[in-house]
DNA sequence: GCGATTTAGTTGAGCATTCAACAACCTGAG
DNA sequence: CTCAGGTTGTTGAATGCTCAACTAAATCGC
């Protein structure tokens, strides 16, 4: 016996469209200024970040995956492409054969330090002025709730 | 003189960081569930939604690209796309003769009504049954305010 | 009207992501 | 110890997106 969809009520129906186009727009934006202003992708961003914020500046790459929040594959082509960008480099991981360590270079580290700026002035201006402070309470509880909604599912 | 960066505050610092998380685990979700169930990206439903509503089930293309929130370049790829597919038709436009119309076909209709059911559930499950009412207002207010923001800017 | 500018839409090249297949290695049950 | 099954990471093909360049048609200024 067939369920019943359960539609989206008036209001869900808004919020939704609402949330897609903000957060489209958002993500659009930020990635058009990093990509005008660094040259990279805002995915490629988030991945020195990552690496610049680790001991010894480097990661497995299995977990830089994991923190990224992307696949092995898709992070395995990023590195690559960061890699000849000689912004990161490959290493054998010494406990682990199968291993890789990324590891980001002085060069990455420079290109990183001059692009956040820009990039931190931008999230700034596109996100965090146009809310209250009680709103960007707001967002980190629900983002918090669905983040962890999302992994456990 | 230069300006001395804003950086976050660890308020702002955690609330972007699960924004991104939550965001883009949601959009990704969707995505695969889409492309599982109903052959195409989540860009692409929405395409076939908006022309759904339209009257006559059709629309401009510079229309369609405002209201999906999408480029031009990025529209005529998809349209392109969803032409193939036979989800979509082109027609010149009566009253502007540089102007396309693309319009909805009973075969993308025939899909789009497949596909609505199984998308509706997953955003319900992935979005709305995690947050409280109050939340989802909250986020509809949010979205609502960072959406005009961004047009603005 | 007529040239300059703007707008509509398409195209191709280059880049990013996905998916499935794969090789190499680790781990654990017996 | 051994082999079955899981994990790690890479690869190539297919697909989608971005950017810049382009055609064609409408519109504006005079």
């Amino acid at each position: 016996m067939p369920v019943m969809t359960r539609w989206l009520d008036p209001d869900e129906q808004r919020t939704w469209r609402a949330f897609l186009t903000a957060s489209r727009a958002l993500m659009d934006t930020l990635d058009r200024e990093l990509q005008r202003d660094a040259g990279m992708p805002h995915a490629y961003y988030e991945i020195l970040v990552r690496l610049s914020e680790a001991p010894g500046r480097q990661l497995r790459m299995s977990d830089l995956a994991e923190v990224t929040g992307s696949s092995r594959s898709r992070l395995s082509h990023a590195v690559a492409r960061l890699e000849t960008a000689g912004w990161v480099r490959r290493e054998d991981c010494p406990t682990d054969r199968r291993g890789q360590v990324a590891l980001l270079t002085e060069a990455g580290y420079a290109t990183l330090s001059a692009a956040a700026p820009g990039h931190v002035e931008g999230v700034r201006r596109h996100l965090f002025d146009a809310l209250s402070p009680a709103q960007v309470d707001q967002l980190r509880r629900i983002s918090e709730t669905l983040a962890e909604h999302l992994t456990r599912s």
